[in-house]
DNA sequence: CGCTACATTTCGATG
DNA sequence: CATCGAAGTGTAGCG
């Protein structure tokens, strides 16, 4: 998994090290030092000398990070072009990607730590409590919205969007659900009062609209109700909350 | 800057790196190595051991990185708690936050690259081609939107948000401007249209809406219209494509 | 490629 | 703490 690690290369060690791995199969660079970042395409940014530090995946992802946070300080999700120069005695990793127009240059003023590393595949990942699941949980069970309700589809694409859940309540009314994994918001009731009022000319008799989600922000709540939508409030995935959490927070 | 490195440390020998490294002041520590991590808060997910690496920063933040992309396979913004311990013979990294509740837990099968760096202080940086920017720009410069157009307040707060521009025309109507960096959709069309019926019944006569942005998705475009509000094209800021992109792209 | 919507979104501002 | 909105959002899915 390690192929390789260099600490204080000189910039030309760096170079070296750089060209060899930066196109090997399946290869992470990390390289770490006082390091300078521009940017330029959707928007365009300037980060002066300071210790940060690079990563590359095999993917040609690149990110630089400072000292704080998730997110990194300047990124590319992936590049078309990724190379490395010797710029006035510097190292320059220079990553480039076309639609959108954008490119990450990155200046190695001096480099501590630089090491690759051979990450393969994928391991087997599994994530649960997602709107998806919900989404799927709510088809098989409806009754936890509401009894008598019938599931007419799911994901069903109409022009402005797609459903979420498409129904039928007890009184034989077109009901539309629209889930939210989380607290829903102004955006949730928007969503659903775009697609009741998409749908309310195309069938007879009233559209019902309902918010499914374990909470709701008090704005969007009285914009809904304002609107003559509903909403019902459901738990997060059970599992998630007895099986997963409980023996893990706190212990 | 570089504090210390360890190539393919023995459980011990990491667990004693961990300990005197991780919550030292400014320190960001790297680890490479087989890694499973379980995660459980607002979702919960598992990902069976496989070839990662983890970065805990300063703050506390902690990400653990699989092969491909920018984004990690599991994170933690911050955490209120960050331990390692040893159990059953291999390292466990334990990061809790509350609120909201969630946990991520590392398990260390073999470790092949570990080190310490002292990143400091964010050092300068400057991104341009915010929103923000573009505000600053159109409110000393609303000609560029429309003739005559005096504005009367930026970011004013009204109930349901913020109004990016309140202004007046040339003949007197009130004007709410909202602006997108990038190409506008449908949610921009419902933020305007949102605005203007909060604002509408406050004032005398008609509240025109525009949008102002660099592009339109096609639906939005007619939603726009269909709600009687409009669209001002407005290029990206000059400096962002002139000074700074063309010099550097397919030099 | 365009459009849509989710996301453990993250992050910052503001009341 | 809740709410809101921007972000170089990233990422996946579908037409």
């Amino acid at each position: 998994m390690l192929r390789a690690v260099l600490t204080h290369p000189t910039p030309a060690e760096l170079l070296a090290f750089l060209r060899e791995h930066v196109h090997a199969g399946g290869v992470t660079l990390h390289l770490a030092g006082e390091l300078e970042v521009m940017y330029a395409g959707r928007a365009a940014s300037m980060a002066e000398a300071g210790d940060r530090f690079v990563i590359v995946k095999a993917d040609g992802s690149l990110q630089v990070h400072g000292p704080r946070g998730v997110k990194p300080v300047n990124w590319q999700p992936r590049t078309d072009f990724l190379q490395a120069d010797l710029e006035d005695g510097c190292v320059l990793l220079h990553a480039e990607r076309r639609s959108p127009a954008e490119v990450v240059r990155v200046r190695v003023l001096s480099c501590a730590l630089v090491s690759a590393l051979t990450l393969t595949d994928d391991a087997l990942f599994l994530l649960q409590g997602t709107e998806a699941q919900m989404q799927e949980a709510l088809a098989r069970h409806p009754e936890v919205i509401e009894p008598g309700l019938t599931v007419l589809d799911r994901e069903l694409l109409i022009g402005v969007g797609g459903l979420d859940l498409y129904a039928r309540d007890a009184q034989g009314r077109y009901v539309i659900v629209e889930l939210k994994r989380g607290k829903a918001g102004h955006e949730a009731v928007h969503q659903l009062s775009r697609y009741v009022g998409a749908v309310q000319p195309q069938v007879p008799g009233v559209v019902r609209g309902i918010l499914a989600a374990p909470d709701i922000t008090t704005p969007a709540l009285r914009a809904l109700e304002a609107a003559g939508l509903e909403f019902r409030r459901i738990e997060a995935l059970p599992q998630v909350q007895e099986e997963a959490l409980q023996p893990l927070l706190f212990q």
